[in-house]
DNA sequence: CTATCATTCAACTATTTTGTTGACTGATCC
DNA sequence: GGATCAGTCAACAAAATAGTTGAATGATAG
């Protein structure tokens, strides 16, 4: 969990993720939009691979990379949690709107309608 | 994005944001689990603020922090992009399943139902 | 055998991160 | 005034991160 997103919390790297997302690319083809060397890009790479969102097939000379995209349920799942927490002032807002309406409706004497989801 | 990230990458961090998720809570409670100095829980905690996953209300002599959520859900869409990775496999799965009674259905000359969903 | 290609490895430096301890702050209580 | 309380701040050390350059690898092509 620390690795994964560690390993997001660089522009580099989930630039990197982008790209693999579209299709396999080489080390190379990576690292190219990145100014540094080469050597930076790879290790950038390692940090992808060692959090498991990366798999590298040795094809030729080259080394391809694929997406891995399996580790990253676990972390969307983690922060899902917290979806309650910033949809909650919607929801307030929401209540606050439904708790006028139904002011105005027991003071016309009709019973205020319940609307849960 | 960097920041939120980083701050999610840290099993002390990611426990603090849960327990706010409870309700407020002071420095010295939101520290208490972990086994450091009140100054090192200190700075984790000035690592979520700088993300934005905290709000401080300084009351009385202490300081009561509050879950600030809203962030998160940029995080979350970033991940979310890659949902279709991790569930491709069970789509292809899927599909393949699917193009398989395909197949027999019209084998039997019988039109193949469609079930998306 | 030598050159080339795509990439890693090793060594090094600078910066950031994570932790420690001890001193400081600012209000209240006696 | 002096003690206490909740927390921060400053200075330090150790470790990890992010980058550099130059040499090594391992296979093929000439």
């Amino acid at each position: 969990m620390d690795a994964i997103f560690h390993a997001l919390s660089d522009e580099t790297r989930r630039r990197m993720l982008r790209d693999l997302a579209a299709g396999e690319r080489t080390v190379g083809e990576l690292a190219e939009p990145h100014p540094m060397s080469l050597a930076a890009a790879s290790k950038h790479i390692k940090v992808l691979e060692k959090a498991g969102l990366i798999r590298r097939e040795i094809r030729w000379r080259t080394h391809v990379c694929h997406l891995e995209a399996a580790p990253l349920e676990r972390a969307h799942d983690e922060i899902a949690f917290y979806e309650q927490f910033w949809t909650r002032k919607l929801d307030t807002l929401e209540r606050l709107l439904r708790e006028e309406d139904a002011q105005n409706a027991s003071e016309l004497s009709d019973p205020p309608k319940r609307e849960d989801e």
